[in-house]
RNA sequence: GCCAGAGUGGCGGAAUUGGCAGACGCGCUGGAUUCAAAAUCCAGUGCCCGCAAGGGCGUGUGGGUUCGAGUCCCACCUCUGGUACCA
């Protein structure tokens, strides 16, 4: 019964690959080494999603490809299993993370293998392994060691850090603050989601609407001590060197905005009264700027210095430490109430909902404005962030729309101070008047001295002047943020860090690194993982053995907070190209040999944060001579989602049907008919029940009534998640991996649909069929399939089929190499006689998507050896050339007719050809030849015109 | 609101970058094979007019450049994803 039978031959392939280590890659890579590496998964209990295998597919194509010529290939896999939704399990369930992620990784590889990748299994890591952590510590002990140098841009060890003569003479603790206050790993206290109900801190995600996603408890924000990496300092670099990488532009971009560089001032405001003013401002005339805050004055950033004279108010923010100094007694218990409330609002919700309307309080207080001594008041409202530049803004109503909206509602004045110019459009008036906002560039009015000059004059020359005066200075701002890098969770790296105790067992303050040598800092047995109800870490609740660390004579309580999960998965790349090394992270010569990776794929959900923390950690390790590349990935290629099976939705209100036209979400986003406002119930219906009507779809037996039709996301709520699994068990994995590159391009989204699927298993079944003998009792070769040369024909679809497809290979074009594939099969089926060594080639052609099948087919074809590394075929120029070609002939454009002409015809021996056409001629006796065109190889056009 | 990407047959998608629009697959129609079905094989399949030859229209919409536009330019519409007061 000798059928295709992938549940057969798979298997069977799998084991042959797997014990034969045909997949081992050794060491040190030969003459030309290629780095290819997936974002690895998270083992989630769910398994496997078809989503997966779409970039593991990708990538796997390329190193199977790549091997075929000659290239040494790194491929690994590996698996991201720190993380919180393992914890969930063990609080529900109270069995250790560990045992559900090992189990769950367990799970995961056999997936993983079924679907035949190419990795090198011998290389696997979790990041979950201790052997693993310990070097994730390791880096932190670097991080922690490590401070960044302004001047050469660049981290450097902590050692060297030089310390001023003031501090030295204070003693040993102060220097060592000195130290920790600049050192890339520090400590500061930042806001968390404390629920005080549920015991314990969440994350971000844990939070929706300000309330915990379990339980639907308030939620607070609180200050807790944290760690933070200074991924600030790395801002500049990070965004100057992606101009090396080969990464889409859309990326790139959504990093440099992330990173969000502004240029601008920073412009201090005189806190005092009108007439104490000017002795403040002649002495700052003799001092200069200074570089620390004081408490006269209030330092703000703005990109817009432009506008200092339209500056009518300030605002704070609410977590501003000056809220308490310039808070008059006559309004502290508004602003008290102020300030609390929005400590309980998360940032997300102070710019969502309540339709984004503008709150504030005013403090009673008022700042004189350094370029015209006048008093403007000082506010609070919570539309500023106290996380970005100094906290605090000058506010110009007439020329910021947030500013403009703020003095609308609460009647301040507004001052207009750039003229949009004549050329504007019929509102520069209201503009002038402060009646309207204009944020863009123009002459400035209203301005003293700086009167008709340009925005972009005014800039600079304000900034000068304040400079001078001591008053201002430039500064650059980043919308990037420090790395909040801990979380209150158990399930996470261990910080190797020691908290010195006094006798009475209370803190001190000074803080020590775990030696190197004592790493790894292993995570405790808990007994239960319960919350302990207090605003701090689960590790809190560890035994004494763990906690509490005698060194050197002094006693220390362990560092109980963990790393984010991002953690692991920012230098797993490094580790993979020497996973076994227990003297070092990494080999330096394995280091160099092997780096950068050459080709990443993942998800683009991972195009922002994942991607930054990694190049982040990478250039400190470069900064301090661990690794020799700048940046870790050359090349990135982002895959798009797969949807689920397109739908076909109708909506029914009572017994009648409604038209998709005529529905709409209320505010509550329930779906409603418009006419009535009741709610609509959403049916979905099948394709048979459908038609096509212009550009919309229609019920088949009532055209008045339009559905929607479209792929949703796949989820398990909506039940339309495809599982690899089934599709294996029912195509095979070559047709699981052969659809998902057939589908479109990689960085499409694209819906998935069974008949596709059931389409490239058909395409499989053909190839068997060309190559196998079907009818007979035992597997053998088909009749047709003979030791023969091939025909000038049957050769020219041949090395056109090796030249398409190795193009399309290069270009990672699976779709159009598949397809060129079908040709050659739908060609070569129809032959009497196919040649074996054609039949030879194309097998090599299809193994890169198809390996199982391949190799089975090459077994066949009489190789008892893998074709793993079989050389990759190579096409002959001159035999994909025909020597007869046929040329369209056109009139004004259109095309009349075609001619066959030898393929090397010339220009003129085309045209000659043409003119030669009775057709051609028919259609332009009578009328007057205006012009000819002449592309040799590809067309000839006439434009002709009456007469 | 802003940013990015995309709109091509009944569906997923091709098109060597300005040169025969719709490759390849799905679906559909007809035929062969079969007692019948499945499977397989062959043929057809953008829309409209026409018995046919042939003609007209056609790549979201409207304009433009060009001998020639899915591809380039301008304006607009729709969808998808991301993002959210960063002064």
């Amino acid at each position: 019964m000798p059928r295709y039978n992938p549940a057969e031959i798979e298997p069977k392939w799998q084991q042959f690959w797997e014990s034969n280590h045909t997949f081992k890659t050794p060491e040190l890579p030969g003459a030309e080494k290629l780095y290819v590496l997936d974002m690895f998964p998270y083992p989630s209990g769910a398994g496997l999603h078809v989503g997966h295998p779409e970039g593991y597919t990708a990538t796997d194509i390329v190193c199977r490809f790549e091997r075929m010529r000659g290239k040494t290939v790194l491929h690994p896999m590996g698996f991201d299993a720190f993380g919180l939704p393992a914890e969930e399990h063990a609080i529900k369930t109270n069995t250790p993370p560990r045992v559900s992620t090992e189990k769950n990784i367990a799970e995961f590889t056999r997936q993983l293998k079924m679907l035949g990748f190419s990795y090198d299994w011998d290389r696997v890591l979790a990041t979950t392994d201790v052997d693993y952590f310990r070097w994730t510590q390791w880096i932190f002990l670097v991080l922690f060691d490590t401070w960044f140098d302004p001047d050469q841009q660049r981290g450097r060890p902590i050692a060297e850090l030089p310390i001023p003569t003031e501090i030295t003479a204070q003693g040993d603790a102060a220097v060592n603050a000195y130290r920790d206050r600049r050192r890339l790993a520090y400590q500061d206290d930042a806001l968390v989601n404390w629920c005080p109900a549920l015991g314990t801190v969440l994350a971000n995600e844990e939070v929706i609407d300000g309330k915990s996603e379990r339980g639907s408890h308030p939620v607070q924000r609180i200050p807790l001590r944290q760690w933070m990496l200074r991924i600030t300092a790395y801002a500049e670099r990070l965004m100057r060197d992606l101009d090396d990488l080969d990464w889409s532009p859309g990326i790139k971009k959504l990093q440099t905005d992330w990173i969000g560089r502004s240029t601008g001032a920073e412009v201090d405001f005189f806190l005092g009264s009108q007439a104490d003013f000017a002795s403040w401002s002649k002495n700052r005339q003799v001092s200069g700027f200074p570089s620390q805050l004081g408490d006269d004055f209030l330092r703000i950033y703005t990109t817009r210095p432009d506008t200092l004279y339209g500056a009518t108010y300030m605002v704070i923010a609410p977590e501003h430490k000056f809220v308490p100094q310039l808070t008059q007694d006559s309004q502290r218990s508004e602003v008290e109430a102020y300030c609390q409330a929005a400590s309980f609002k998360s940032d997300r919700e102070r710019t969502e909902g309540e339709a984004k309307k503008k709150t504030g309080v005013f403090t009673g207080s008022y700042a004189i404005n350094p370029v015209n001594g006048e008093p403007i008041p000082i506010w609070i409202a919570d539309y500023v962030l106290a996380s970005y530049g100094t906290g605090a803004i000058m506010a110009v109503p007439a020329h910021d729309d947030r500013d403009f909206e703020f003095a609308q509602q609460f009647g301040l004045p507004i001052v207009a101070v750039v003229d949009p110019g004549a050329s504007a459009d019929s509102s520069r008036d209201a503009i002038l008047n402060g009646d309207e906002c204009f944020v863009g560039a123009g002459q400035a009015v209203n301005s003293g001295s700086y009167n008709g000059m340009a925005t972009a004059e005014v800039k600079p020359a304000i900034t000068a002047k304040l400079a001078t005066d001591g008053l201002g200075q430039e500064a650059v701002n980043y919308k990037l943020r420090d790395w909040l890098f801990s979380r209150q969770r158990f399930w996470g790296e261990p910080f190797p860090i020691l908290h010195e105790l006094d006798d009475q067992g209370n803190p001190t303050g000074a803080i020590r690194a775990v030696d190197a040598s004592d790493l790894p800092v292993n995570l405790p047995h808990l007994d239960d993982y319960q919350p302990h109800g207090r605003p701090e870490p689960p590790l809190g609740k560890s035994p004494d053995e763990w906690l509490y660390v005698e060194k050197d004579g002094k006693k220390y309580r362990r560092e109980t907070n963990t790393m984010p999960q991002w953690a692991g998965s920012c230098w797993y790349y490094l580790r993979f190209i020497d996973p076994k090394n227990d003297q070092a992270l990494i080999d330096a010569e394995k280091e160099r040999a092997w780096m950068p990776v050459d080709l990443y794929v993942g998800g683009a959900e991972h195009a922002v944060l994942h991607l930054l923390y990694s190049r982040f950690w990478h250039k400190v390790l470069y900064d301090r001579g661990f690794v020799s590349t700048k940046e870790p990935f050359q090349k990135l290629v982002n895959q798009g989602m797969i949807l689920g099976e397109v739908e076909y939705t109708a909506y029914r209100c009572g017994e009648a049907w409604v038209s998709l036209v005529d529905i709409t979400r209320n505010e509550n986003g329930i779906l409603i008919e418009k006419s009535s406002g009741k709610a609509v119930e959403s049916v979905a219906v099948e394709e048979s029940e459908v038609t096509k009507q212009g550009d919309n779809f229609v019920l088949a037996d009532n055209p008045s009534i339009r559905v929607d039709s479209r792929a949703h996301k796949m989820s398990k709520s909506r039940g339309n998640v495809v599982n690899p699994d089934e599709i294996v068990r029912d195509y095979g994995a070559d047709a699981l991996r052969l659809y998902e590159m057939f589908m479109g391009p990689l960085e499409a989204t694209k819906p998935w649909s069974m008949s596709g699927v059931s389409g490239v298993r058909n395409f499989l079944d053909r190839v068997w069929r060309m190559i196998v003998d079907y009818r007979a009792d035992d597997i053998r070769l088909v009749d047709a399939v003979q030791e023969s040369e091939p025909t000038s024909e049957q050769n020219q679809v041949l090395h056109r089929t090796i030249a398409a497809v190795t193009r399309d290979l290069e270009n990672m074009s699976y779709n159009t190499a598949i397809a060129r594939l079908m040709e050659f099969v739908n060609f070569f089926t129809k032959q009497e006689v196919r040649p074996r060594v054609a039949m030879r080639q194309f097998v090599l052609l299809l193994s890169p998507m198809a390996p199982h099948l391949a190799e089975e087919l090459w077994q066949l074809l009489g190789h008892p050896n893998s074709l793993a590394y079989e050389p990759w075929p190579v096409f002959d120029e001159a035999l994909t050339k025909s020597s007869e070609i046929e040329v369209p002939i056109q009139v004004n454009g259109k095309v009349r007719g075609r001619i066959t002409v030898p393929a090397d015809c010339s220009k003129e021996q085309l045209l000659e050809m043409a003119m030669a056409d009775a057709r051609l001629q028919e259609l332009i006796t009578g009328k007057t030849i205006v012009k000819t065109i002449v592309v040799p190889g590809r067309l000839v056009n006439v434009v002709v015109k009456l007469q």
